[in-house]
DNA sequence: CGGTATCCTGAACGATACTG
DNA sequence: CAGTATCGTTCAGGATACCG
């Protein structure tokens, strides 16, 4: 090998850009949330109801870090009975469009990835 | 409210893709692999120096799954010294194609998200 | 209604040592 | 070279109870 001197720093910002989005949705309830805001804003307990299995606990953790992360925000409205809604914001909505694709590709390939699995777990 | 009764499950298949999608990719290493693989096939030990700072032991684990999923091929050439190599399988590469708009997403938003999260922090 | 606070468990991950 | 085995730690997430 006459390449080992001039290979250094190969990928380094694509690796950060990785970091970044899977510290923003590679946990396990955040896309969840957004993709249920799609539709538009949705209060609390109208979230925690339609998220399945999500606790109270883990519903208010992961909309703070989206709400920090500029794809939500929340508006608390001064009524009887108060209430509070959640919505995408504008780069929500966008970071939605972005996912869309792995999404559509989980469809495509949902089959073949199942069946890879039993085969290489048969072995 | 009068749509109570007709709305319940309202997203249970896009829940499980999105299970799926993070099962594979949402773990600290697997699109950090997936994507250094995009160039071609790469031995265990090239990769190791690629990927900044994976452990031995996580980039094995790593691989292992990768290629339960079917979406990296493993095969041992029996030479010597003798050495393994890793490629992206047709469906690893629809994966990485499908991943291509997040990504982007990042390089488009990675100022606005670290300004969103500073205003957020700082009140 | 929409949260906080506290405690706890399991899985993911890292470090290190050893091997065909 | 390309692993496996073992151990220790960290941390995301779940259960539960309480609150403005």
């Amino acid at each position: 090998m006459t390449t080992t001197d001039q290979e250094r720093q190969p990928v380094p910002p694509e690796a950060r850009r990785i970091r970044v989005v899977l510290g923003m949705v590679g946990d396990k309830w955040s896309l969840l949330v957004v993709c249920h805001l799609r539709r538009g804003p949705m209060r609390f307990t109208e979230l925690k109801r339609a998220v399945e299995d999500i606790s109270q606990r883990m519903l208010t953790v992961t909309l703070r870090g989206l709400e920090r992360d500029g794809i939500v925000t929340r508006t608390v409205h001064d009524a009887m009975p108060p209430h509070v809604t959640y919505e995408l914001t504008p780069m929500g909505v966008t970071l939605c469009e972005a996912t869309t694709p792995l999404l559509g590709w989980t469809v495509d390939h949902l089959a073949r990835i199942d069946e890879a699995r039993a085969v290489y777990d048969a072995r």
